[in-house]
RNA sequence: GGAGAGGUGACCGAGUGGCCGAAGGUGCACGAUUGGAAAUCGUGUGUAGGGCUAAACACUCUACCGUGGGUUCGAAUCCCACCCUCUCCGCCA
């Protein structure tokens, strides 16, 4: 959520910078006009609650006297009707507000470009050199079941298109990504690792931005009131919920290993075959609780975690700023590493690294207190990929793969595999 | 799932209708004391929203004692529903 201040003092800039972010300028407009009637009746409101707790008071003192307070008490009773009218008032006026502030995105930084979708989007640089096959390279969709590593019936006969079933060396080398990616995160890049629920409450969900406007991107368990995460920035971002943290833990890092359930709604006909675009997926997450004074540096520091899994992969990726109408709700700026897969003949999303300034920290109540002893202050939230695991997988059956269709295993996860080298 | 106990400020803990935003203690901050420290003494120490203001935790009002409703002139305190924690039983990886 913006700050209502934001809103109250700078309503047509909020206006207008929400506009190139494709929200309803409108709306902001609504939001000013409401707010003003708002306070006009909490004015009025509290003014007569101070009057009945006046006039209660006296009803008390002359009671413990032994005098009779009955005309008192009448007129007690006038105020009162006045009281729940004007509550009535101000509480339809405030759901109102709230369900615009709710729904409202987040400000984009200026560093951001400004356009109405991915085609503004601005490449930051390029790394590595997209490997040349002399033979056809295939995609991963071909490879995977080829190899018996992947098989993509068989997730459709358990749990319907979307959902891919994963055997032997695919199992394992899936498992091995993840685990690499943790011990790096956390024994090079000073992150926690953290299991986390994978189902989460509403409070969870709206505290990172994904309710009320996103309900249908969930998964939810019917007749419990909980949502499968759709990420584990969900869990991570919620750690400290209505906590007030102490300035000098700043910066906190978080990371994570964890399934995540799409739904999915809306993007039919996209991506549909292989692993890309999957109902369910694992994904390692980077959280950071950050002081508002560094969490561009931080927002960088955790691009460059990212960047580290594609390098010491030897993966060809790019870096690119997402423009203001390709960024996700809740994000002020927004780093999208891609990846080349040579099946595609193109880069695809890998990592999405963000910095959300105090949006979720406002929905979620994430605080800290600053050292020098002054009230507590919203703490500045970041998230990101590093990286999602199955997209790193099919990026290496694509990239690695041989003439022969097998493929080689990257140094640096060999470890991981009982030292297999190579598969197929 | 069944039975019971309980949820009060950073923490512990008192409080069963008004004088309670909340005793007392701990912690923390500042001050006194000290050569310095401990101990001791004093003062202060919640959050959110509105008003006022150039702005402000300066002042003022409202709300907040798990959450949401209700009763009452008046609710931490009474009533209802729900959530969470703990103990025992059952079930179970």
């Amino acid at each position: 959520m913006l700050a209502r201040e934001r809103l109250r003092e700078d309503g047509a800039a909020v206006a207008e910078r929400l506009g190139q972010r494709g929200a309803d300028p409108a709306q902001v407009r609504r939001w000013v006009e409401l707010d003003e009637g708002w306070r006009r009746a909490v004015q009025q409101a509290e003014e007569l609650k101070h009057r009945r707790n006046e006039a209660s008071k006296q009803i008390g003192q002359a009671k413990a006297r032994g005098e009779d307070a009955a005309a008192e008490i009448a007129a007690v009773g006038e105020l009162k009707r006045g009281i729940e009218k004007l509550d009535d008032e101000t509480a339809t006026l405030h759901a109102e507000m709230l369900t615009i502030e709710q729904s409202l995105p987040n400000l984009a930084h200026d560093s951001v470009p400004v356009g109405a979708d991915e085609a503004a989007n601005r490449e930051e640089s390029r790394v590595g050199e997209p490997p040349r096959f002399d033979f056809q390279a295939q995609a991963h969709w071909d490879l995977g079941p080829a190899l018996g590593i992947l098989d993509f019936e068989r997730g459709a006969k358990l749990a319907g298109a979307r959902f891919t079933t994963y055997l032997g060396l695919g199992a394992r080398l899936e498992r091995a990504l993840a685990s690499w990616m943790l011990d790096l995160h956390t024994e090079e890049h000073g992150y926690l690792e953290v299991l986390p629920p994978l189902l989460v409450n509403e409070d969870s969900m709206f505290g990172s931005g994904q309710l009320p406007k996103f309900a249908q991107d969930a998964f939810r368990v019917e007749g419990h009131g909980h949502y499968l995460i759709p990420t584990s920035e969900v869990p991570l971002a919620n750690l400290h919920r209505d906590e007030v943290i102490e300035e000098d833990r700043l910066p906190l890092r978080y990371t994570s290993w964890t399934p995540c359930f799409r739904a999915e709604a809306g993007s039919y006909g996209k991506d549909v075959r292989g692993l890309i675009r999957q109902h369910q997926f694992q994904k390692v997450e980077l959280v950071q609780y950050a002081h508002p004074d560094h969490s561009y540096e931080a927002l960088e520091e955790m691009r460059s975690h990212a960047e580290r899994v594609l390098q010491l992969l030897e993966l060809p990726y790019r870096v690119v700023c997402l423009s203001t109408g390709d960024m996700g709700f809740a994000a002020a700026k927004t780093y999208d590493l891609e990846v080349w897969l040579p099946g595609q003949d193109a880069y695809r999303e890998i990592s999405s690294v963000s910095n959300c300034e105090a949006f979720q920290a406002r929905r979620a109540n994430l605080k800290f207190r600053p050292a020098d002893g002054g009230r507590p202050r919203f703490v500045h939230t970041l998230n990101g990929s590093g990286l999602a695991v199955g997209r790193t997988l099919i990026a290496l059956l694509e990239n690695y793969q041989q003439a022969d269709g097998s493929v080689t295993v990257p140094e640096v996860l060999r470890p991981y595999l009982g030292g297999v080298d190579r598969i197929g």
